[in-house]
DNA sequence: ACGGCTTTCTGACGGGGCGTCAGATACGAT
DNA sequence: ATCGTATCTGACGCCCCGTCAGAAAGCCGT
């Protein structure tokens, strides 16, 4: 609960100036850089403030434990998740339904590859149950899930799809087949398949599964 | 690397007598539930140890570190995943293939929820780098992926599936969807999906995606 | 430019888990 | 019963955690 109607808070709820406001920043930058570089479960508060020349007091000014401060970098993933939801925009019953599909597959890459460190932690912890997570989790896919669960919807309607699939399950599936692929690439690619094989199956995999063509 | 030959050893490479593996699989026991009730990131060797009465010392006598003991669990684990293969042999192009489909997600179901929270770690460690927890997950899936990269394959063949599909990256989706799913189970029921939906989803999914029908 | 007030930072501390080693204890063979 | 080996553990130094009281830095009015 870092941040409550733009107003961004330390841990016992004051708000924050535009000097604490950057020290809070260097903290979660710092935080999100050791977190990709030896994973969560090597993450200590005195790396993360030393990293950013300042004392493990000062950390618990902002957050008022490591978990928060994971919590604000999901948080942050998000925004920049959300925007995926223009490529499902309109379907893909068009013609072009199939490119849609791979440059969606794109944009999802990217966007995993900026945050994979971080979402794998929420990740983490929504499957352990924390509710936090869980929620900052729900949030993020709500948009993608919704959008794909109207393809499906649109799919059934016509005729291309079983009605025996729920939609939101099968949504959830796209998800679940895109967040967990992008970690295999490289044992992917020691099996031999060419380095667009993934991209180009999960596009035409999501594609038959959200349009039934 | 705890098992050789049938050997189990000690984190000095020693062989075990039998007390003494005993009191490794009392360590592991613990280790396991523990993992389950609290999550990897508050997992202590002081639990572990003080839950089968024991000193911490002792727990060093068998593992090098809390993920050598892990890796044990995660080992372990993939003996329980193997017998699996059963239902994807012969494929699921008989009549009964979608039932057979079914039966195989509710097995995967059963496996998931006797091991989910070693599976998590070995996951989160394997796509963090780790090579021991890679190689392990390898080893796992490959019978599942082996036996479902087959079902595309002749699927291509009989012109059900398109080419443009690579089999092995077509078959780690499915797993994908499977392990990713299970744990969204409650957050799918809490959407009003009916609880048979998400098997019935599933399975529909894999049935149409391996098989082409 | 100074004093006073508020915001932000940190040194220092008790508590506890980590990983090691030397010595204690239990066991099995004779 | 004794000995040798296998197994266990108490105790220690190290480092991280989380807290608090006080120091430093910034701001504002005069």
């Amino acid at each position: 609960m870092a941040r409550t109607n733009n107003l961004i808070l330390g841990a016992d709820g004051r708000v924050l100036g535009t000097r604490a406001e950057t020290t809070r920043a260097r903290l979660l930058e710092s935080t999100s850089k050791l977190l990709a570089e030896s994973g969560v479960l090597d993450l200590k508060i005195v790396d993360i403030t030393r990293e950013v020349g300042s004392s493990p007091a000062t950390f618990y000014q902002y957050f008022v434990d490591v978990d928060a401060a994971l919590l604000a970098l999901a948080e942050q993933a998000t925004a920049d998740e959300l925007p995926l939801v223009s490529h499902l925009e309109n379907g893909w019953d068009a013609e072009d339904g199939l490119t849609r599909a791979g440059e969606f597959v794109d944009a999802y890459t990217t966007f995993w590859d900026d945050n994979n460190a971080v979402l794998r932690v929420r990740n983490l912890k929504a499957e352990e149950g924390d509710p936090a997570f869980r929620e900052a989790r729900s949030k993020a896919n709500l948009l993608l899930i919704e959008a794909m669960s109207k393809m499906v919807e649109q799919a059934q309607a016509d005729g291309r799809l079983p009605a025996s699939i729920h939609p939101f399950v099968t949504a959830t599936s796209m998800i679940a087949i895109i967040e967990r692929l992008l970690p295999y690439r490289t044992e992917i690619a020691r099996r031999g398949a060419p380095p667009e094989a993934l991209r180009d199956t999960v596009a035409v995999l999501l594609y038959r599964s959200l349009t039934g063509r």
